[in-house]
DNA sequence: TATTTAATGTCAATATATTTACATATTTTT
DNA sequence: AAAAATATGTAAATATATTGACATTAAATA
């Protein structure tokens, strides 16, 4: 049953109106709204330590195992997949709240390590369980194998907009 | 298999690294940064038209059936999940560009009806096929049943964050 | 009818995110 | 060693998003 039986006076190129595309339309869509719904539920949910859900992302990249000394500028911001000046923004605002720090790289003298201050450290034990607890929450009702399944399409859709 | 029995010094509240964990993590670290991606790439997808992908959904919202006459910007607010005052700024853009335009609601003279001008018609013609391309690349080799299947671990994600 | 309550839109402050542009430091090349 | 190319970090302009505050209009209540 293909389109131009349904409306043969509507081509592709003036109303796309089919299936597919309601579809794929209510489901990007979708995935927009809930990622902005995920970072304002996250930010609430820690917001007795003042911590926005960016912030996470950035702390708990520093704190990853085997990165203890310090990440560059540019690894965190091709890590968190945002701009070198976004992370600049968030580390200004991180190192304001005595979380992390700047250190001159001894390898390169261009670049900076960035660290978690022992203040952060101290912080990131209580955010993580902070979030331990989040992640309950918004993934409540969610089986190990549906996680998997649902982790896959994300993965997929990734690729996809990776191309573009 | 319990945690307690693989980590006993580890008690929940001070290192929740069990598996469910690490799972949960990665999904929603990477849900985060697809909608960034998506928002990135769809902002350059039609950058030709100076639009973004934000003001897609206002426009998309103004443009649906049924609402050709105008929409409160409450109601544009909570259809979009996003906050009357983001609405505002998004729309003091759109009028900037001339395609969409606020009159007095005679049926409440507190609200205002917000919706396109002819020009702002012209404008959303262009862009469904725009992004009808672009949801075609976003979602390629995703069968349709994939895509239920995904949109419903959307809903599910989307449905637990509104308990917060 | 007068007062309170609620809905609506907007302003201001702040955080997140992008692109463009540029200064500085390090490599690489000549 | 000097010049060109590259990597890195920042600054500025703009868009998106939030909360808090407030003025105005409408509706509910006294």
């Amino acid at each position: 049953m293909s389109k131009s039986e349904i409306s043969p006076n509507k081509p592709y190129d003036t109303v796309p109106s089919d299936e597919r595309f309601h579809l794929s339309n209510r489901l990007l869509f979708r995935f927009f709204k809930t990622a902005n719904c995920m970072h304002t539920a996250g930010t609430k949910w820690t917001s007795e330590l003042k911590l926005t859900s960016q912030q996470w992302s950035v702390i708990g990249a520093l704190a990853r195992p085997g990165h203890e000394e310090g990440v560059s500028v540019n690894e965190l911001s091709e890590f968190l997949l945002v701009s070198r000046q976004n992370v600049n923004g968030l580390l200004l605002r991180l190192e304001h709240h005595g979380i992390s720090q700047r250190v001159p790289d001894p390898r390169d003298g261009r670049a900076k390590l960035v660290q978690l201050t022992p203040q952060g450290w101290v912080i990131w034990k209580q955010l993580i369980n902070r979030i331990s607890e989040f992640y309950d929450v918004a993934l409540v009702n969610f089986t190990t194998e549906e996680l998997v399944q649902f982790q896959h399409f994300i993965d997929k859709l990734q690729r996809n907009l990776g191309t573009i």
